[in-house]
DNA sequence: ATAAATAGGACTAAAATAGTCCCCTTTCAA
DNA sequence: TTGAAAGGGGACTATTTTAGTCCTATTTAT
């Protein structure tokens, strides 16, 4: 239902805490505490976080995890890519399709702009708009006729 | 991953071949033969159309399906609200939401946000963007700062 | 050494999604 | 007036994805 997954959106959370102190190093336990998240999640999370290396880990004890930049630099689409893959908005989107319809199929292509849209500004949305409770009121134009969406409360 | 389901997919494939002649009445059989789609599924497609009314049925004998109305006046976010429900970007956003973690997120806000700003997006794309092949270039502005998509190729 | 951490990956469970099938009703036309 | 051609509704199964857990290995500070 073009949702991100609840990993992501747990795996937010984890990154919003390692945000309020950038320096120090915290242990998967102590975000698991914070956040309210299983432990053994909050640990798979870091680790496909680390991989993708918006979160930096020191091995052994007294070890734990940092942030790798400012949160202003952590976009959400990269918290996307690395808890769900490549954001594809259509199976054809990605590289290994193998669409059966293909010969039928017209439609593709516009599903793939507005991914590649959706993409853009996701690009442009930082861990730092995602923590603020007032977020910037995002916009989106299509078609040259711009959109202004109005908070509901 | 952020991405629309392959029966919304289909269903797109489905509207687009009812909209090549919005008079005339087509048989699920035909559609499926023509989109190469399997006939119960593109049955069941048409019935989800047509209980959202994209799509107008008639019953008997010289019966079938046809569009409501003009393929311009049916936007991508209706297909989508047919075929899977209404667009929530997190769990927390459906309106049955009991999220366990409330007290510690600070942060659904954000991507709520997000979700009502590219429903809007897709409220405003319509059946025949989604037919041309070089639909108009979407453009999606967060936080004041515009991103023109090019196309790739 | 030993305890405190992460790394990696296998495994299971649960849920969402896709797809099929059956029986019913409606309508046309011979 | 009856049979065939259509859609309506919904139950059901299979498949795939997602979530979540657990075990063992490795690293490092004390």
């Amino acid at each position: 239902m073009l949702r991100i997954s609840r990993l992501t959106d747990y795996g937010t959370l984890v990154l919003a805490h390692l945000s309020s102190d950038r320096a120090r190093l915290t242990t998967a336990a102590e975000v698991a505490m914070a956040t309210g998240i299983a432990l053994p999640t909050v640990s798979k999370l870091l680790k496909l976080l680390a991989k993708a290396d918006l979160v930096r880990s020191t091995r052994g004890a007294q070890g734990g995890y940092q942030l790798s930049r400012d949160a202003s630099r952590i976009s959400a689409a990269e918290i996307i890519d690395a808890l769900e893959g490549p954001v594809t908005i259509t199976e054809c989107s990605g590289n290994d399709s193998q669409c059966d319809l293909e010969s039928f199929c017209n439609v593709g292509s516009a599903w793939q702009r507005i991914n590649v849209a959706i993409r853009s500004a996701l690009g442009d949305i930082n861990l730092n708009d995602l923590q603020r409770a007032r977020a910037p009121v995002p916009r989106f134009r299509f078609a040259g006729m711009p959109i202004n969406v109005e908070p509901k409360d």
